[in-house]
DNA sequence: CGGAATCCAATGTGATACTG
DNA sequence: CAGTATCACATTGGATTCCG
């Protein structure tokens, strides 16, 4: 069962630190283009300038921090090539391989719900 | 395939208007507290002042509003009785319901992710 | 190309006191 | 009991400019 009390798994590593396994999920996962960068990634690894084509409306510095805060998280990870200019490709680790399924039904509810919501 | 640009699913009757059913999804329960909340009503319906002592550190303004919110978006429903003082009972709507197994394996990720954090 | 720096706006959350 | 009202604060996101 879950337990949301404070305090109640002690210090761990992350960005921010939550006691309740939803909570901890729904920060990690929870920012304005978090899903979408692990939607993208999830069909699979891309540079950074082709997420930020992909992605109408972000900005660089925004894409930038979503992408700190997942590879922080251990979701995702980077790699720079040798190229000039360099390029950087991003990719899901094993934890974000994980969570991708879960979006799958996250955006299957999400389409159901907006569904119903038009029938009104 | 999922589909975020702005605007794709037109004007829907959303508290935000979200054109992502991720997006969208991660909207609605991203509040701070709405994971907690909606895992709660996942046990069983609750009077308000009992949510409000399974959840340490809240206050009541905010957990009115995750509620207001969440009623809103057709996530729960909440119910007066006729005592004095009145009670009032909050529920999971069948969209909810429909939630509970995503919020399962959220937590079941959250407990996963943190046990490999533990070992670093 | 993939950022970092700076500054600012919007949103979300919290403390406190009060009420039908 | 189940809220409101006010005010304050923190976090997040965004616009713009500049850089190796």
């Amino acid at each position: 069962m879950s337990d949301f009390k404070s305090g109640q798994y002690g210090t761990c590593t992350l960005t921010v630190k939550h006691a309740c396994p939803i909570e901890l999920t729904m920060h990690i996962i929870g920012g304005k283009w978090k899903g979408i960068i692990l939607f993208l990634l999830s069909q699979s690894p891309m540079y950074y300038n082709a997420m930020r084509r992909e992605i109408p409306g972000i900005t660089q510095r925004i894409l930038t921090l979503q992408l700190r805060d997942l590879e922080n998280d251990g979701i995702i990870e980077r790699e720079e090539t040798n190229d000039n200019p360099k390029k950087v490709l991003y990719y899901l680790t094993a934890l974000g391989e994980d969570f991708v399924p879960i979006l799958k039904s996250i955006e299957t509810w999400g389409n159901a719900y907006m569904s119903k919501q038009k029938k009104n």
